[in-house]
DNA sequence: AAGGCGGCTTGAGGCAAGTCAAGGCGGTTG
DNA sequence: CAACCGCCTTGACTTGCCTCAAGCCGCCTT
């Protein structure tokens, strides 16, 4: 491989950032830096999957918030917190807000990167799988509206005479919808569609 | 109601079981006290759902060992850490092993039971997911070897005579496994034995 | 050993669903 | 305006799935 993951570093202490991006450039990681939480939130749509390792205490926004905004927005990023002055209920409320680790400076370096590594393991498939979930929810949304509500009736267990009732339409018409269904959600079997449609969150579960 | 819920007290100074038996006693929930880990754990199988609250430090298992021991079984009760003398390492560890929060003595009455009522309020619903799981997972015990593999083959989305071919037996044979796994599944239509299928963890979602 | 119980297996007929092919309606574009 | 495109709608035919009815085998109880 090229690289062993990326790691957008958020820091407004320039010496900390230039210190980061050398322990880890040396770690094999791609590294970004970022002197403003503000600036990574701009690009993020645009950034491929990493690790995001910020300060806590920042002018405008802090980690705190860089955290709430992220879990907002349903990022499978995973995002570790480096603090000076580390106090017991500050870390608590960083992890509550589902920091993956919240490390006190001076911390060893091996320490960091064994972390770093960590982090990104346990958050690939979980990225991985929400893009697939945005795929499906494209999907989802490229139903005409009958056909929106045949799959509805469908992953609810109706048969196809059911849901022709529902909308005083005949049989036959609900199995074209029906065709076109599993052909646009790329469903092979019903058994499919019922999980796909599961995964766009169609469904209680 | 009866009472506001049940909290598990898990501490071996019997002064702080004291003060935290009245203190939620008259907060409306019922309490029951051990002064040892290990006892709780005995018990946990019978125990209906409810909120623990322990301490960290305790002559032989450790609130943190008590956190893995009970993540491993997968508990659907949530826990509460309290601490006299908190470090943020230890705090973070507590987190990362599950613990709904980290409190360091002393604290707020209030604090603690209103951390206690919310910590029942959002457990609460994944703990009777749980039960329902295991409800299902009975059924699926149920099935004879033949209904299992043919329900594998439904929700895998194969057709009843390609689930024949499987096996070597005629399609006629498969539709009565069919029948029998809607039945003893508990399943109204195809969807819904896909749907009881994903919360057994028989399929990789 | 005889009977019963549970699992495994199958045929024929009725109902539901997928595969052929095709027409009307409304909006957009050239 | 005329053509096109996407959406909605439907009939006849073929294939697949569920409702009746029923025989075989191994195991356990009596």
């Amino acid at each position: 491989m090229t690289t062993n993951g990326i790691v957008y570093v958020i820091d407004d202490d320039e010496a900390m950032r230039d210190s980061l991006n050398f322990l880890l450039d040396s770690s094999g990681y791609s590294v970004t830096l970022f002197d403003d939480a503000q600036r990574f939130l701009d690009a993020l749509p645009g950034l491929a999957f990493g690790c995001v390792l910020s300060d806590v205490r920042m002018p405008g926004i802090d980690g705190i918030e860089l955290l709430k905004l992220m879990k907002a927005q349903h990022s499978p990023f995973p995002i570790l917190i480096m603090t000076g002055h580390g106090d017991v209920p500050l870390a608590v409320e960083a992890m509550k807000l589902g920091a993956v680790d919240f490390l006190e400076k001076p911390f060893e370096d091996d320490r960091l990167v064994s972390m770093i590594e960590s982090a990104i393991q346990q958050a690939e498939p979980a990225a991985k799988n929400e893009a697939i979930s945005q795929d499906i929810a494209a999907r989802v949304a490229s139903l005409s509206p009958r056909e929106r509500q045949v799959m509805e009736g469908l992953v609810a267990g109706l048969s196809n005479k059911l849901i022709a009732r529902e909308y005083d339409i005949s049989p036959r018409t609900i199995e074209v919808y029906r065709a076109n269904v599993m052909t646009k959600m790329q469903a092979g079997s019903l058994s499919e569609l019922v999980r796909l449609a599961m995964r766009a969150g169609l469904l209680k579960d």
